[in-house]
DNA sequence: GTCTATAATTTGATAGAC
DNA sequence: GTCTATCAAATTATAGAC
């Protein structure tokens, strides 16, 4: 536990959260580890793999935060949704990777563009299982939409306040 | 019209809105012009003040098809701003520039960012006072953040449609 | 696992000729 | 306005010693 190699993760992540994908390099992690950046590639011998595992971290800890409570439904799933990406740029003021990587999408390595695409699929597929009814669907990507999107507004104004506006009207919006 | 600025400021655009900040060279313009990029820093001698004029003259640009609509006011409002939106994606498949650098607000140098700022600042004043009621200010924020998100989920995806899914309920949600 | 050393490339930026 | 030439720095990545 807490491993070299993990705390690179560690690392990758909070400036890939911060920056984005051309916003890190190896020798940013190893300088701030204090190794060298051939250790690091030791670790991960390339930038999209360890980008890659980065994503699959991430998306198997949110799920952990998120999926236990299966028995909440609807508008209490969202809520724990909400949570789940306020305390993002609460603790960090940092964007979700998910976020901050699929507006890069189109310059993204092939690898990595599928993590992301896996966990949207996995979010909207949870998510609309849980609110149920006809729209179903469309409110999983409503939800997620305005929570990415709530996010970048609270970057862009650097105030949190900007993501409770954002997302105030997600829990109260009604089931069809 | 059409000159050589204005023309470097499309292609950085276009590679600012594929990949980002980081996702763009001098080198790469002057590439896709035929020039050399000692020509490209005549133009604009710094990257961060060139990214900064592209953003300027995106804002003029989004305003420029969303304001002359002042008469229109609510639903219609948001329908101006959907649609304005939608046309970004579905022209070229690319994120808005302002939701593309604004989620890596952290990493931007300061004058980019301001303009970023101030592209949204404008955006929630402007969509606020035509929606109207006590919650205005927070549903401008709201339409805001499911636009951009939206955007991600389309980029992730790759499909339109999710950025349809996500913002359906946009135009129908009812004012207060 | 970490290091030194290095290769090969790319980057933002400048000087000065034409 | 564009060029050649160049710089100093940073980048991803590899080879091989310890």
């Amino acid at each position: 536990m807490g491993g070299t190699a993990e705390r690179l993760l560690d690392l990758a992540e909070a400036r890939i959260r911060e920056a984005g994908y051309g916003g890190f390099s190896f020798r940013d992690l190893a300088a701030e580890m204090g190794i060298k950046s051939a250790s690091v590639h030791h670790h991960f011998p390339t930038k999209a793999g360890m980008t890659a595992a980065v994503a699959r971290r991430y998306r198997e800890r949110f799920f952990e935060i998120v999926a236990p409570r299966r028995d909440k439904s609807g508008d209490e799933a969202i809520a724990i949704y909400r949570s789940a990406f306020r305390s993002a740029i609460e603790q960090d003021g940092r964007m979700c990777l998910n976020g901050m990587l699929g507006a890069a999408a189109g310059g993204l390595p092939p690898e990595v563009a599928e993590e992301v695409k896996a966990f949207f699929r996995r979010c909207v597929g949870d998510l609309s299982s849980r609110v149920g009814g006809p729209d179903a669907v469309a409110r999983a990507f409503h939800v997620m939409a305005a929570l990415e999107g709530g996010l970048i507004l609270a970057r862009a104004f650097r105030d949190i306040t900007a993501f409770d506006q954002a997302t105030a009207s997600l829990n109260t919006q009604g089931q069809p």
